[in-house]
DNA sequence: CTGTCTGCAAACTTTTTGCATATAG
DNA sequence: CTATATGCAAAAAGTTTGCAGACAG
């Protein structure tokens, strides 16, 4: 495991890394993306983000959040996750997947090497790959259905 | 290979299977599903279904489109496919997965089984599992980039 | 007939845009 | 100082809902 912990970057650290990806450090931009460097495993909507981060600058607007968010994720610093609902901003941006709990709603990362996947057809030239698992999550599972065997197996579809 | 050609439905077929699933066959129904049983392997966004429907049926109105939509797809004559954009929807029902391009920006069709997924992590309940591939179709890495050898391999992520 | 479906219009949610002002570099 | 970012407000895009009248079964 990765030392993925939650670190609450400095603001000067945050102004540097914005910095270097391209972007102006601008309050707002610091304030945004303070949010997720706090919460590495965090999933956040742009209305949660901008709910939040109007604690710190009260004079936040929600276009400024939106700009913000769609810079980040084009400057490489977030990552996009498309699904039901609104668009979730993801901290992660190392490579993984997605599991989606049907119990909690909750979103869960699943580690890359967690999941074989391989495809078998071709002519496809696959850059990325995107997998979005949906069932329960072990919190969900246990206080819910049958004590099956917790083994790991393939995944049908 | 399984059978599934653009074989447009008689509007007879279309009511029946309709009542099959619980749902009265309206004009409004058969109109929409019709434009999915003429392609099976279509994606179409609702305002894709409202466009091409009115003109069978003038009257149509988007409400109509987006309850009838809802309704087939929880009939389970219709899959829904989240992403970038509005929410398309998908006369293939069988589970698959998808793969966008990034040239000619489709959404196409991937057979189940040149898919092999396996999650190696215990407490999870994997109900169901949405694969979307994303980078050339064989159509556009033709006219595209090196030429290699096109033997199917493992996707890293 | 009766319960469901439709059309209309309005509301709602999520996201984008135009423009004057403020601010980073 | 100048280009870029912000705030505001309005609009666009996508979807849902309430209700009176229409239609399938």
């Amino acid at each position: 495991m990765s030392s993925e912990s939650s670190a609450p970057l400095s603001d000067v650290a945050l102004a540097q890394l914005l910095r270097a990806h391209g972007l102006r450090a601008t309050a707002q931009r610091r304030a945004i993306y303070g949010l997720f460097a706090g919460t590495a495993n965090g999933h956040l909507s742009a209305e949660e983000v901008f709910q939040q981060a109007r604690a710190q600058l009260p004079e936040l607007s929600r276009a400024t959040v939106y700009n913000a968010l769609g810079e980040l994720a084009e400057a490489g610093l977030l990552g996009v996750v498309e699904g039901p609902g609104p668009r979730q901003f993801d901290a992660n941006v190392t490579p993984h997947h997605h599991f989606r709990c049907r119990e909690c709603d909750g979103l869960l990362d699943i580690a890359p090497e967690n999941v074989e996947l391989t495809l078998s057809e071709q002519g496809f030239e696959v850059e990325r790959a995107h997998v979005l698992l949906e069932g329960l999550c072990p919190k969900c599972a246990i206080g819910d259905a049958e004590p099956g065997p917790p083994r790991p197996r393939p995944v049908a579809s």
